[in-house]
RNA sequence: CGCGGGGUAGAGCAGUGGCAGCUCGUCAGGCUCAUAACCUGAAGGUCGUUGGUUCGAAUCCAACCCCCGCAACCA
C-alpha cells in the first residue's frame, strides 16, 4: 500500500568502502547504518529512492597488501567485496546497486568524463620529481619515503609529515629518505601527470556552495569554505601503476587514474548500471537530471572534500558539455538522452570519526573492530540503533561497551521492548488472544501524529539521532501511559475501560513498529507476525539489481488497528544483555 | 598565528539572547501487567578562562587555555 500521491525522488550516494578489508565499526558510525535508515524512511513514505555505493577496488595499498599475502589484487579485491556484501547482508543494509569500480561499465563512464574535463581544458599536463625505488620498481607515494626531520632530527618522519615534531613536510626535505617498501634509498625521477584544474573551477564552486550549503552541518560547511577561502590546489589526477582504470590517452600507458578522482564518479556509473539491470538505460537520468530529484552523500569525515569540492567540480566542469554540440555527440554516456546538465550534491551529512582506545580507528594497523564482531554478538538491530542512538553527527565520539549495553537494556528492551510485550501478553492473556474494541484517547493519538511529523522532519534533516529520541519519548509516553491506566486494576472490575487502555497501547505498539522501521527492521518484521499483521517485505533482502526496491506495506502517515483483529503469541523481540 | 570541530551535573549529550535541560548512574518511594522490566520524587552544574556588548549571555564579540579531526588511497 502506498498512499504517497507526489513521490519524491531520492538520490543518495555512499561513500565506497576500500576493498582492501572487512567493515569495521568506523564505516558503521561514518555512513553504512545511517544511509540505510534515511532509505528506509523514504521507501516507506512512497518516494523513489536509488541507492548506489560498490567497493573501490584500486590503488597502493590493496596492490602491497595483495603482494604481502602473496595473491593477485584481483583476489584480494573479490575476497574483501564478498566480505562486505555479507556484512551488509547481516545488517540488513540495502541498496538499489552495491556494484564495485572493476566493471566495464565504471571503465567506460570514467574515461567519458575525463575526457571530456580534458578537452574542457580542466586536465593539464605536467612534470614533477618523484622519489622511485629501484628495488621494487615503482614510485613512491609520499607517505611511503620515511627520513630524517628537518625541524627536529627525528629519523623516522615520514614524507608527508612529522609525528614527533608535528611538522608538515614535503618529500624533497627529508635528509636521508628511504622507501619504506625496501629500506633502500630512493630516487628523484621525473614524471609526467594529469593535473585536476580546480582553482579554473573555484569561482564556480564559491558561487555553488555559498548558494547550497545553508542546510549542511556546519562543520562539513565551514570546513569546506574553508577549503575554497584557503585557495584550492590543482590535484594529481593520474597516477604511476598499472592496477587500475588506465588512462585513455596515446602515449600514458602504464598510468592509471588517480583512484579518488575515479571512485566517486562510481556515484554516476553505478546509477548507469543499475537502469541497464532493470532493463530501461535511460531511467538514470531521472535521478541525475531532473532538478526535483535530491541527491545525498553518506560519507565520514575524511572524505568530506572529495564529496563537496572534487566531486562537484568534476561534474561541473563535465556539465559543460551539455552546451557543446561537438562533445554531446562524441561523449554520451550508456542511455543518455538529455542534454540537461547532472545534478549536484543537496546534502552530504558527513559523521565525524569513532575514537577507539582514545584514537581512531584505521585499517593500517588494524587499531579497530570490525562490524561482523558487533553482529556476530550483538546482533543487527542493537548494532543498527547504537550507532543512530550515539553516531558522530557533530563531534568524534568514543566507541563504549558501557553505552553500547546501557543503550539496549534501558532504551531498546526496557523501554521499546518491554512496553510491546507487556502490551501484547495482556491483550493476548486476558482479551482473548485479539485487540480489544476500545476508543481512542486523545491524548494517544495526538502524541502518535506528532512524533511521525517530528521523526519524519528530523530524517529528511538527517537529523537520526534526534529522530530516534523522539521515538524514544513515545515509548516513555506509552509506558506512562500504561502505569498511569492500570488496566491490571481495571480488568477486575471495570473492564471497559481497560479494553480502552489496551487499544490504546496497541496502536501505540503498532505506532513504534512503523517508526522504528527504518532503525530496527528485524525486529519490527516479528512484531508485525505478532501483530498478526502481512509484512513480505524482508528486512535484509539486500542488493536488489532488479527494480526500485519494493516498496512496504506500511506509510508514514499512521493506520490504526482495528479492535477484535486476532493476535499471535507474543514473544520477546530484543533480549536483555546480562554483564 | 594552516583549516575546521568541540569544551554544559559522576559519565554521555541537547540547548544559538529570556527561570540551565535530557539519558544513564546515585538516593528515596510507588506499582506488580511486563524481559528484576515500569512509574514518581530527590540530590548533583561558577555552562573551559578572562574581558566586552546587552535590561538580560551557555548563547553575540575579543583574547587566551585544553581536547580532537583534516594533507597519504584513513570512514
Amino acid at each position: 500500500m502506498n498512499t504517497n500521491s507526489h513521490p519524491e525522488k531520492i538520490f543518495i550516494g555512499v561513500s565506497w568502502p576500500y576493498a582492501s578489508d572487512k567493515i569495521h565499526l568506523g564505516h558503521l558510525a561514518g555512513q553504512y547504518i545511517a544511509c540505510d535508515v534515511f532509505a528506509r524512511y523514504h521507501r516507506l513514505k512512497g518516494n523513489d529512492v536509488l541507492m548506489v555505493s560498490g567497493s573501490d577496488c584500486h590503488g597502493t595499498p590493496i596492490l602491497l597488501k595483495a603482494e604481502k599475502e602473496n595473491i593477485s589484487p584481483e583476489e584480494l579485491v573479490k575476497k574483501s567485496h564478498k566480505q562486505i556484501l555479507e556484512t551488509y547482508k547481516n545488517l540488513g543494509l540495502l541498496y538499489e546497486n552495491y556494484t564495485s569500480t572493476m566493471t566495464e561499465n565504471h571503465k567506460e563512464v570514467v574515461h567519458n568524463i575525463f575526457l571530456v574535463l580534458k578537452e574542457r581544458g580542466y586536465l593539464y599536463e605536467s612534470t614533477s620529481q618523484q622519489y622511485y625505488d629501484m628495488k621494487v620498481n615503482r614510485f613512491l607515494p609520499d607517505r611511503y619515503v620515511i627520513g630524517t626531520c628537518p625541524e627536529c632530527g627525528n629519523t623516522n618522519a615520514r614524507g608527508d609529515e612529522c609525528p614527533k615534531c608535528g611538522a608538515y613536510l614535503s618529500v624533497e626535505d627529508l635528509i636521508n629518505p628511504r622507501s619504506t617498501l625496501s629500506d633502500v634509498k630512493p630516487e628523484l625521477r621525473e614524471t609526467r601527470h594529469f593535473y585536476l584544474d580546480l582553482k579554473k573551477l573555484e569561482p564556480k564552486l564559491d558561487k555553488w556552495m555559498k548558494e547550497s550549503s545553508k542546510n549542511w552541518r556546519k562543520w562539513v560547511r565551514e570546513s569546506s569554505k574553508g577549503w575554497i577561502r584557503g585557495g584550492l590546489k590543482p590535484r594529481a589526477a593520474t597516477r604511476d601503476m598499472k592496477f587500475g582504470i588506465e588512462v585513455p590517452v596515446d602515449g600514458w600507458e602504464g598510468k592509471v587514474i588517480y583512484v579518488w578522482i575515479e571512485a566517486v564518479i562510481g556515484y554516476l556509473s553505478a546509477a548507469i548500471e543499475w537502469a541497464q539491470n532493470i532493463g530501461e538505460p535511460s531511467k538514470w537520468e531521472d535521478f541525475w537530471k531532473d532538478k526535483d530529484c535530491k541527491h545525498f552523500y553518506f560519507i565520514a569525515g575524511g572524505n568530506t572534500q572529495f564529496h563537496t569540492i572534487i566531486w562537484p567540480a568534476e561534474l561541473m566542469g563535465y556539465s559543460e558539455k551539455y552546451g557543446d554540440d561537438t562533445l554531446w555527440e562524441k561523449y554520451k554516456l550508456p542511455g543518455e538522452t538529455k542534454g540537461e546538465k547532472l545534478n549536484l550534491p543537496f546534502d552530504v551529512p558527513s559523521n565525524k570519526m569513532l575514537m577507539y582506545k582514545g584514537r581512531k580507528m584505521s585499517k593500517g594497523d588494524s587499531h579497530m573492530l570490525t562490524a561482523d564482531e558487533l553482529y556476530e554478538k550483538y546482533g543487527a538491530d542493537l548494532t543498527r540503533f547504537f550507532f543512530i542512538r550515539f553516531a558522530p553527527e557533530n563531534h568524534d565520539r568514543e566507541f563504549s561497551w558501557d553505552d553500547l549495553v546501557s543503550t539496549n537494556n534501558h532504551e531498546l528492551v526496557a523501554n521499546i521492548g518491554n512496553f510491546v510485550n507487556r502490551t501484547l501478553t495482556f491483550a493476548y492473556s486476558k482479551f482473548n488472544k485479539t485487540v480489544p474494541n476500545g476508543q481512542w484517547d486523545e491524548g494517544v493519538k495526538k502524541n502518535i501524529d506528532s512524533t511521525f511529523k517530528e521523526v519524519g522532519e528530523c530524517i529528511e534533516e538527517v537529523k537520526l539521532t534526534k529522530a530516534l529520541q523522539s521515538i524514544l519519548k513515545l515509548g516513555d509516553f506509552a509506558n506512562k501511559y500504561f502505569n498511569d491506566r492500570a488496566p491490571w486494576i481495571d480488568i477486575k472490575g471495570n473492564k471497559e475501560r481497560a479494553k480502552d487502555t489496551l487499544f490504546n497501547a496497541i496502536q501505540l505498539t503498532n505506532a513504534l513498529r512503523i517508526l522504528l522501521r527504518p532503525f530496527t527492521p528485524f525486529g519490527c518484521k516479528k512484531l508485525s507476525e505478532l501483530l498478526n499483521i502481512r509484512d513480505e517485505y524482508d528486512a535484509n533482502d539486500v542488493l536488489v539489481q532488479k527494480g526500485l526496491v519494493e516498496k512496504n506495506i506500511d506509510t508514514w502517515v499512521y493506520e490504526e488497528i482495528e479492535g477484535e483483529k486476532e493476535l499471535n503469541k507474543p514473544e520477546i523481540l530484543w533480549e536483555k544483555i546480562e554483564i
